[in-house]
RNA sequence: GCCGGUAUAGCUCAACGGUAGAGCAACGGUUUUGUAAACCGUAGGUUGUAGGUUCGAUUCCUAUUACCGGCUCCA
């Protein structure tokens, strides 16, 4: 083996770009301290991530890693940081050699890895003692940082443990993988914790339950969401936004069937195609004919456009459906609100000639990027291309996927390619919303389709009088009610703006004796007004009702009414993060309420 | 589906091989409050479900359902 010269090889800069090598190098040491540990456990690969690393390790005698094995690890890799080793990048000489000897050590994953190198100039990393003797070596391309005096002891933390296929691939052997984060120092490492708690908090689950939004019943069965009163409300609103929305933007709005007969979905190829995610059910129980609870609204729109005949002339048709749909989902795939097996669509899909693509499609992303900044939420864009099991003509492939290039560049929107990510009927341009926290969730989703209108035999007459296949595309604005709203209450940290607020206002008489008339009387007034407005007429003190209110509950505005206000008919208003912000009178209130209910108002 | 974990009062959690306890919420009473938790009391549980081991299971075992952390998959 040759030794590899280095520039700069005992010198690093400690910045948020080499962050990533602290990180994959600390990978190392866990390695390490896990086989010193558990002298069975064979290595896979350690590489680092976002915000930390992981290594997967395969533990041969079915181990599985424990509190304590975390601190026996963790004091482990401390102690081998201490020992100041560094790390030396090494040339492999002779590749047969070397998988030889991960094969007798029983390392067949790295052998396997080698293998699969063997023409990349393969290197190893050697941890190596003051003396020169090699304590732990690893295939590895590197970099690395120089020595493990880059490593703190204090600023690193094993994190979790959780199951992950080799090279996931889910026909190969679960390996276990150990998560773990490194920062240059403790400082770094604590505010990262710490924002893993804050993200805790505003976990849309924890506030489901703690603000009555919405809850699952094991009666029911997993993935099918109760919508209680208060997130109804908030449902209510975005519908109300979405409708009219959608008639500004010249939109038709149907509505279609909950199930229908198998034959439908023979018809659009989803029985060959999704079969695994679809629910049956039977007519009766003598009776063979087969009913499919519908996954997909697609097909019921293409039925009602198969209704009449189509001329160039009535293209774009765009039609819209708040469609609720079931698919069948893996046993540990739900989560929350994010990931269901019933939910609600935003659904539209338009019937459109190949001239109208690219404008249809520009349409779409300015009703996306309209609708998310009205929520104050910004998204990354996803193109996704064929994949490898693909239906349709491989040059509607291209046609589509360069449909959808043409219109993001023009409008020189920033992208990332997924290669082969597409559905298996067109491709796609996905939209992840970042929540508050920086994470990514899919929402909006534009996909071409080539397929169906061929399946269905859809046709329009074109201006010379021929027949020909529109185009056509599914597009989702939200993507589903459920996610949508799972990640609106992070995203907000269940302080919804008062547009969407499920109680807007909360009245607070001051003696329930004296004042509780006045209250009464502006509550019917502010709830005449449509302002959804709570009056707190129970026995408790005023401090605790404010704090419930705006502490517990997230109203955006609490009315104090005592003896000065109800001879001024006015309302002592306090806001919710803020604290007293004056007295107004009623109607004055009123108006600034509406008016923030208007202009959803976000702050 | 896979790897691991969890399931106790409405919520958050505690305890234990000898049939469970706290805080908050609820309910009753006292208090009538001037801006982010007043006080006293009452009630509330087949310990997720079904089996098994045991003199005895809520505790140990098995299965199952749901949830949680991941992997795979996905709006």
């Amino acid at each position: 083996m040759l030794l590899i010269e280095q520039e700069g090889q005992n010198k690093m800069e400690k910045t948020q770009e080499t962050l990533s090598v602290l990180r994959h190098s600390t990978s190392h040491v866990l390695a390490q301290a896990v086989q010193k540990l558990f002298p069975e456990a064979k290595l896979a690969i350690g590489p680092a991530t976002d915000d930390g690393f992981y290594y997967d390790f395969d533990m041969t005698e079915g181990h599985t890693f424990t509190e304590e094995d975390f601190e026996k690890i963790e004091a482990e890799m401390k102690a081998i940081v201490k020992q100041n080793l560094t790390f030396e990048k090494v040339e492999v000489e002779d590749v047969d050699a070397k998988i030889a000897e991960f094969k007798a050590e029983g390392e067949i994953y790295k052998a396997e890895l080698l293998e699969e190198h063997r023409n990349d100039n393969p290197t190893l990393y050697l941890t190596k003692d003051k003396d020169g003797n090699v304590l732990f070596n690893d295939l590895c391309a590197g970099p690395h940082v120089p020595n493990t005096s880059y490593i703190k002891g204090n600023a690193f933390k094993l994190l979790k443990v959780a199951g992950a296929y080799w090279r996931g691939n889910e026909n190969n052997k679960m390996l276990q993988r150990i998560y773990a984060t490194a920062y240059w120092n403790k400082e770094d490492l604590q505010a990262y914790l710490t924002m893993i708690e804050e993200a805790e908090k505003r976990d849309h689950r924890k506030l489901g339950k703690q603000l009555d939004l919405f809850s699952v019943r094991e009666e029911i069965g997993g993935g099918l969401v109760l919508w209680h009163p208060n997130l109804a409300v908030v449902r209510e609103e975005i519908e109300n936004y979405w409708r009219t929305e959608h008639r500004k933007r010249g939109y038709v709005i149907v509505q279609t069937p909950q199930i229908a007969k198998s034959k439908l979905w023979e018809i659009s190829g989803h029985m060959d195609h999704y079969k695994e995610n679809m629910f049956f059910i039977q007519k009766n129980e003598d009776e063979d004919e087969q009913f499919v609870v519908k996954p997909m609204n697609c097909p019921f729109h293409i039925l009602i456009y198969q209704a009449n005949r189509h001329s160039y002339r009535s293209l774009p048709l765009r039609m819209a459906e708040l469609g609720t749909v079931y698919r069948k989902e893996k046993s540990g795939a739900l989560a929350g609100l994010t990931r269901v097996q019933g939910f609600t669509q935003d659904d539209a899909h338009i019937f459109c000639t190949p001239e109208q693509l690219v404008s249809e499609i520009n349409e779409i992303i300015d009703f996306v990027s309209d609708t998310m900044k009205i929520f104050k939420m910004d998204f990354e864009v996803e193109l996704s291309t064929r994949p490898e099991s693909y239906v349709g003509e491989l040059a509607n492939w291209e046609l589509a996927e360069a449909g959808l290039k043409e219109a993001m560049d023009k409008r020189g929107m920033k992208y990332d390619i997924n290669e082969g990510d597409g559905a298996f009927y067109g491709p796609k341009i996905d939209f992840k919303v970042k929540d508050a926290i920086g994470r990514t969730w899919q929402c909006a989703t534009i996909q071409l389709d080539f397929n169906l209108p061929e399946r269905f035999n859809i046709k329009y007459q074109d201006r010379d009088g021929s027949m020909k296949t529109p185009v056509m595309l599914h597009r989702v604005v939200f993507g589903s009610m459920e996610r949508f709203h799972g990640i609106l209450i992070e995203h907000y940290a269940g302080a919804f703006p008062t547009w969407l607020a499920p109680t807007q206002v909360t009245i607070v008489p001051i003696s329930t004796d004296k004042h509780l008339d006045y209250a009464e009387a502006i509550y019917k007034k502010m709830r005449n007004a449509g302002i959804r407005v709570q009056l707190d007429d129970r026995s408790e003190s005023m401090n605790y009702k404010i704090r419930e209110s705006l502490k517990e509950h997230k109203v955006p505005y609490v009315c104090v009414v005592g003896d000065k206000e109800m001879e001024s008919n006015s309302v002592a208003i306090r806001k919710r993060g803020v604290g007293q912000v004056g007295t107004l009178s009623v109607d004055e209130f009123i108006d600034k309420i509406e008016t923030e209910i208007k202009d959803k108002v976000t702050e």
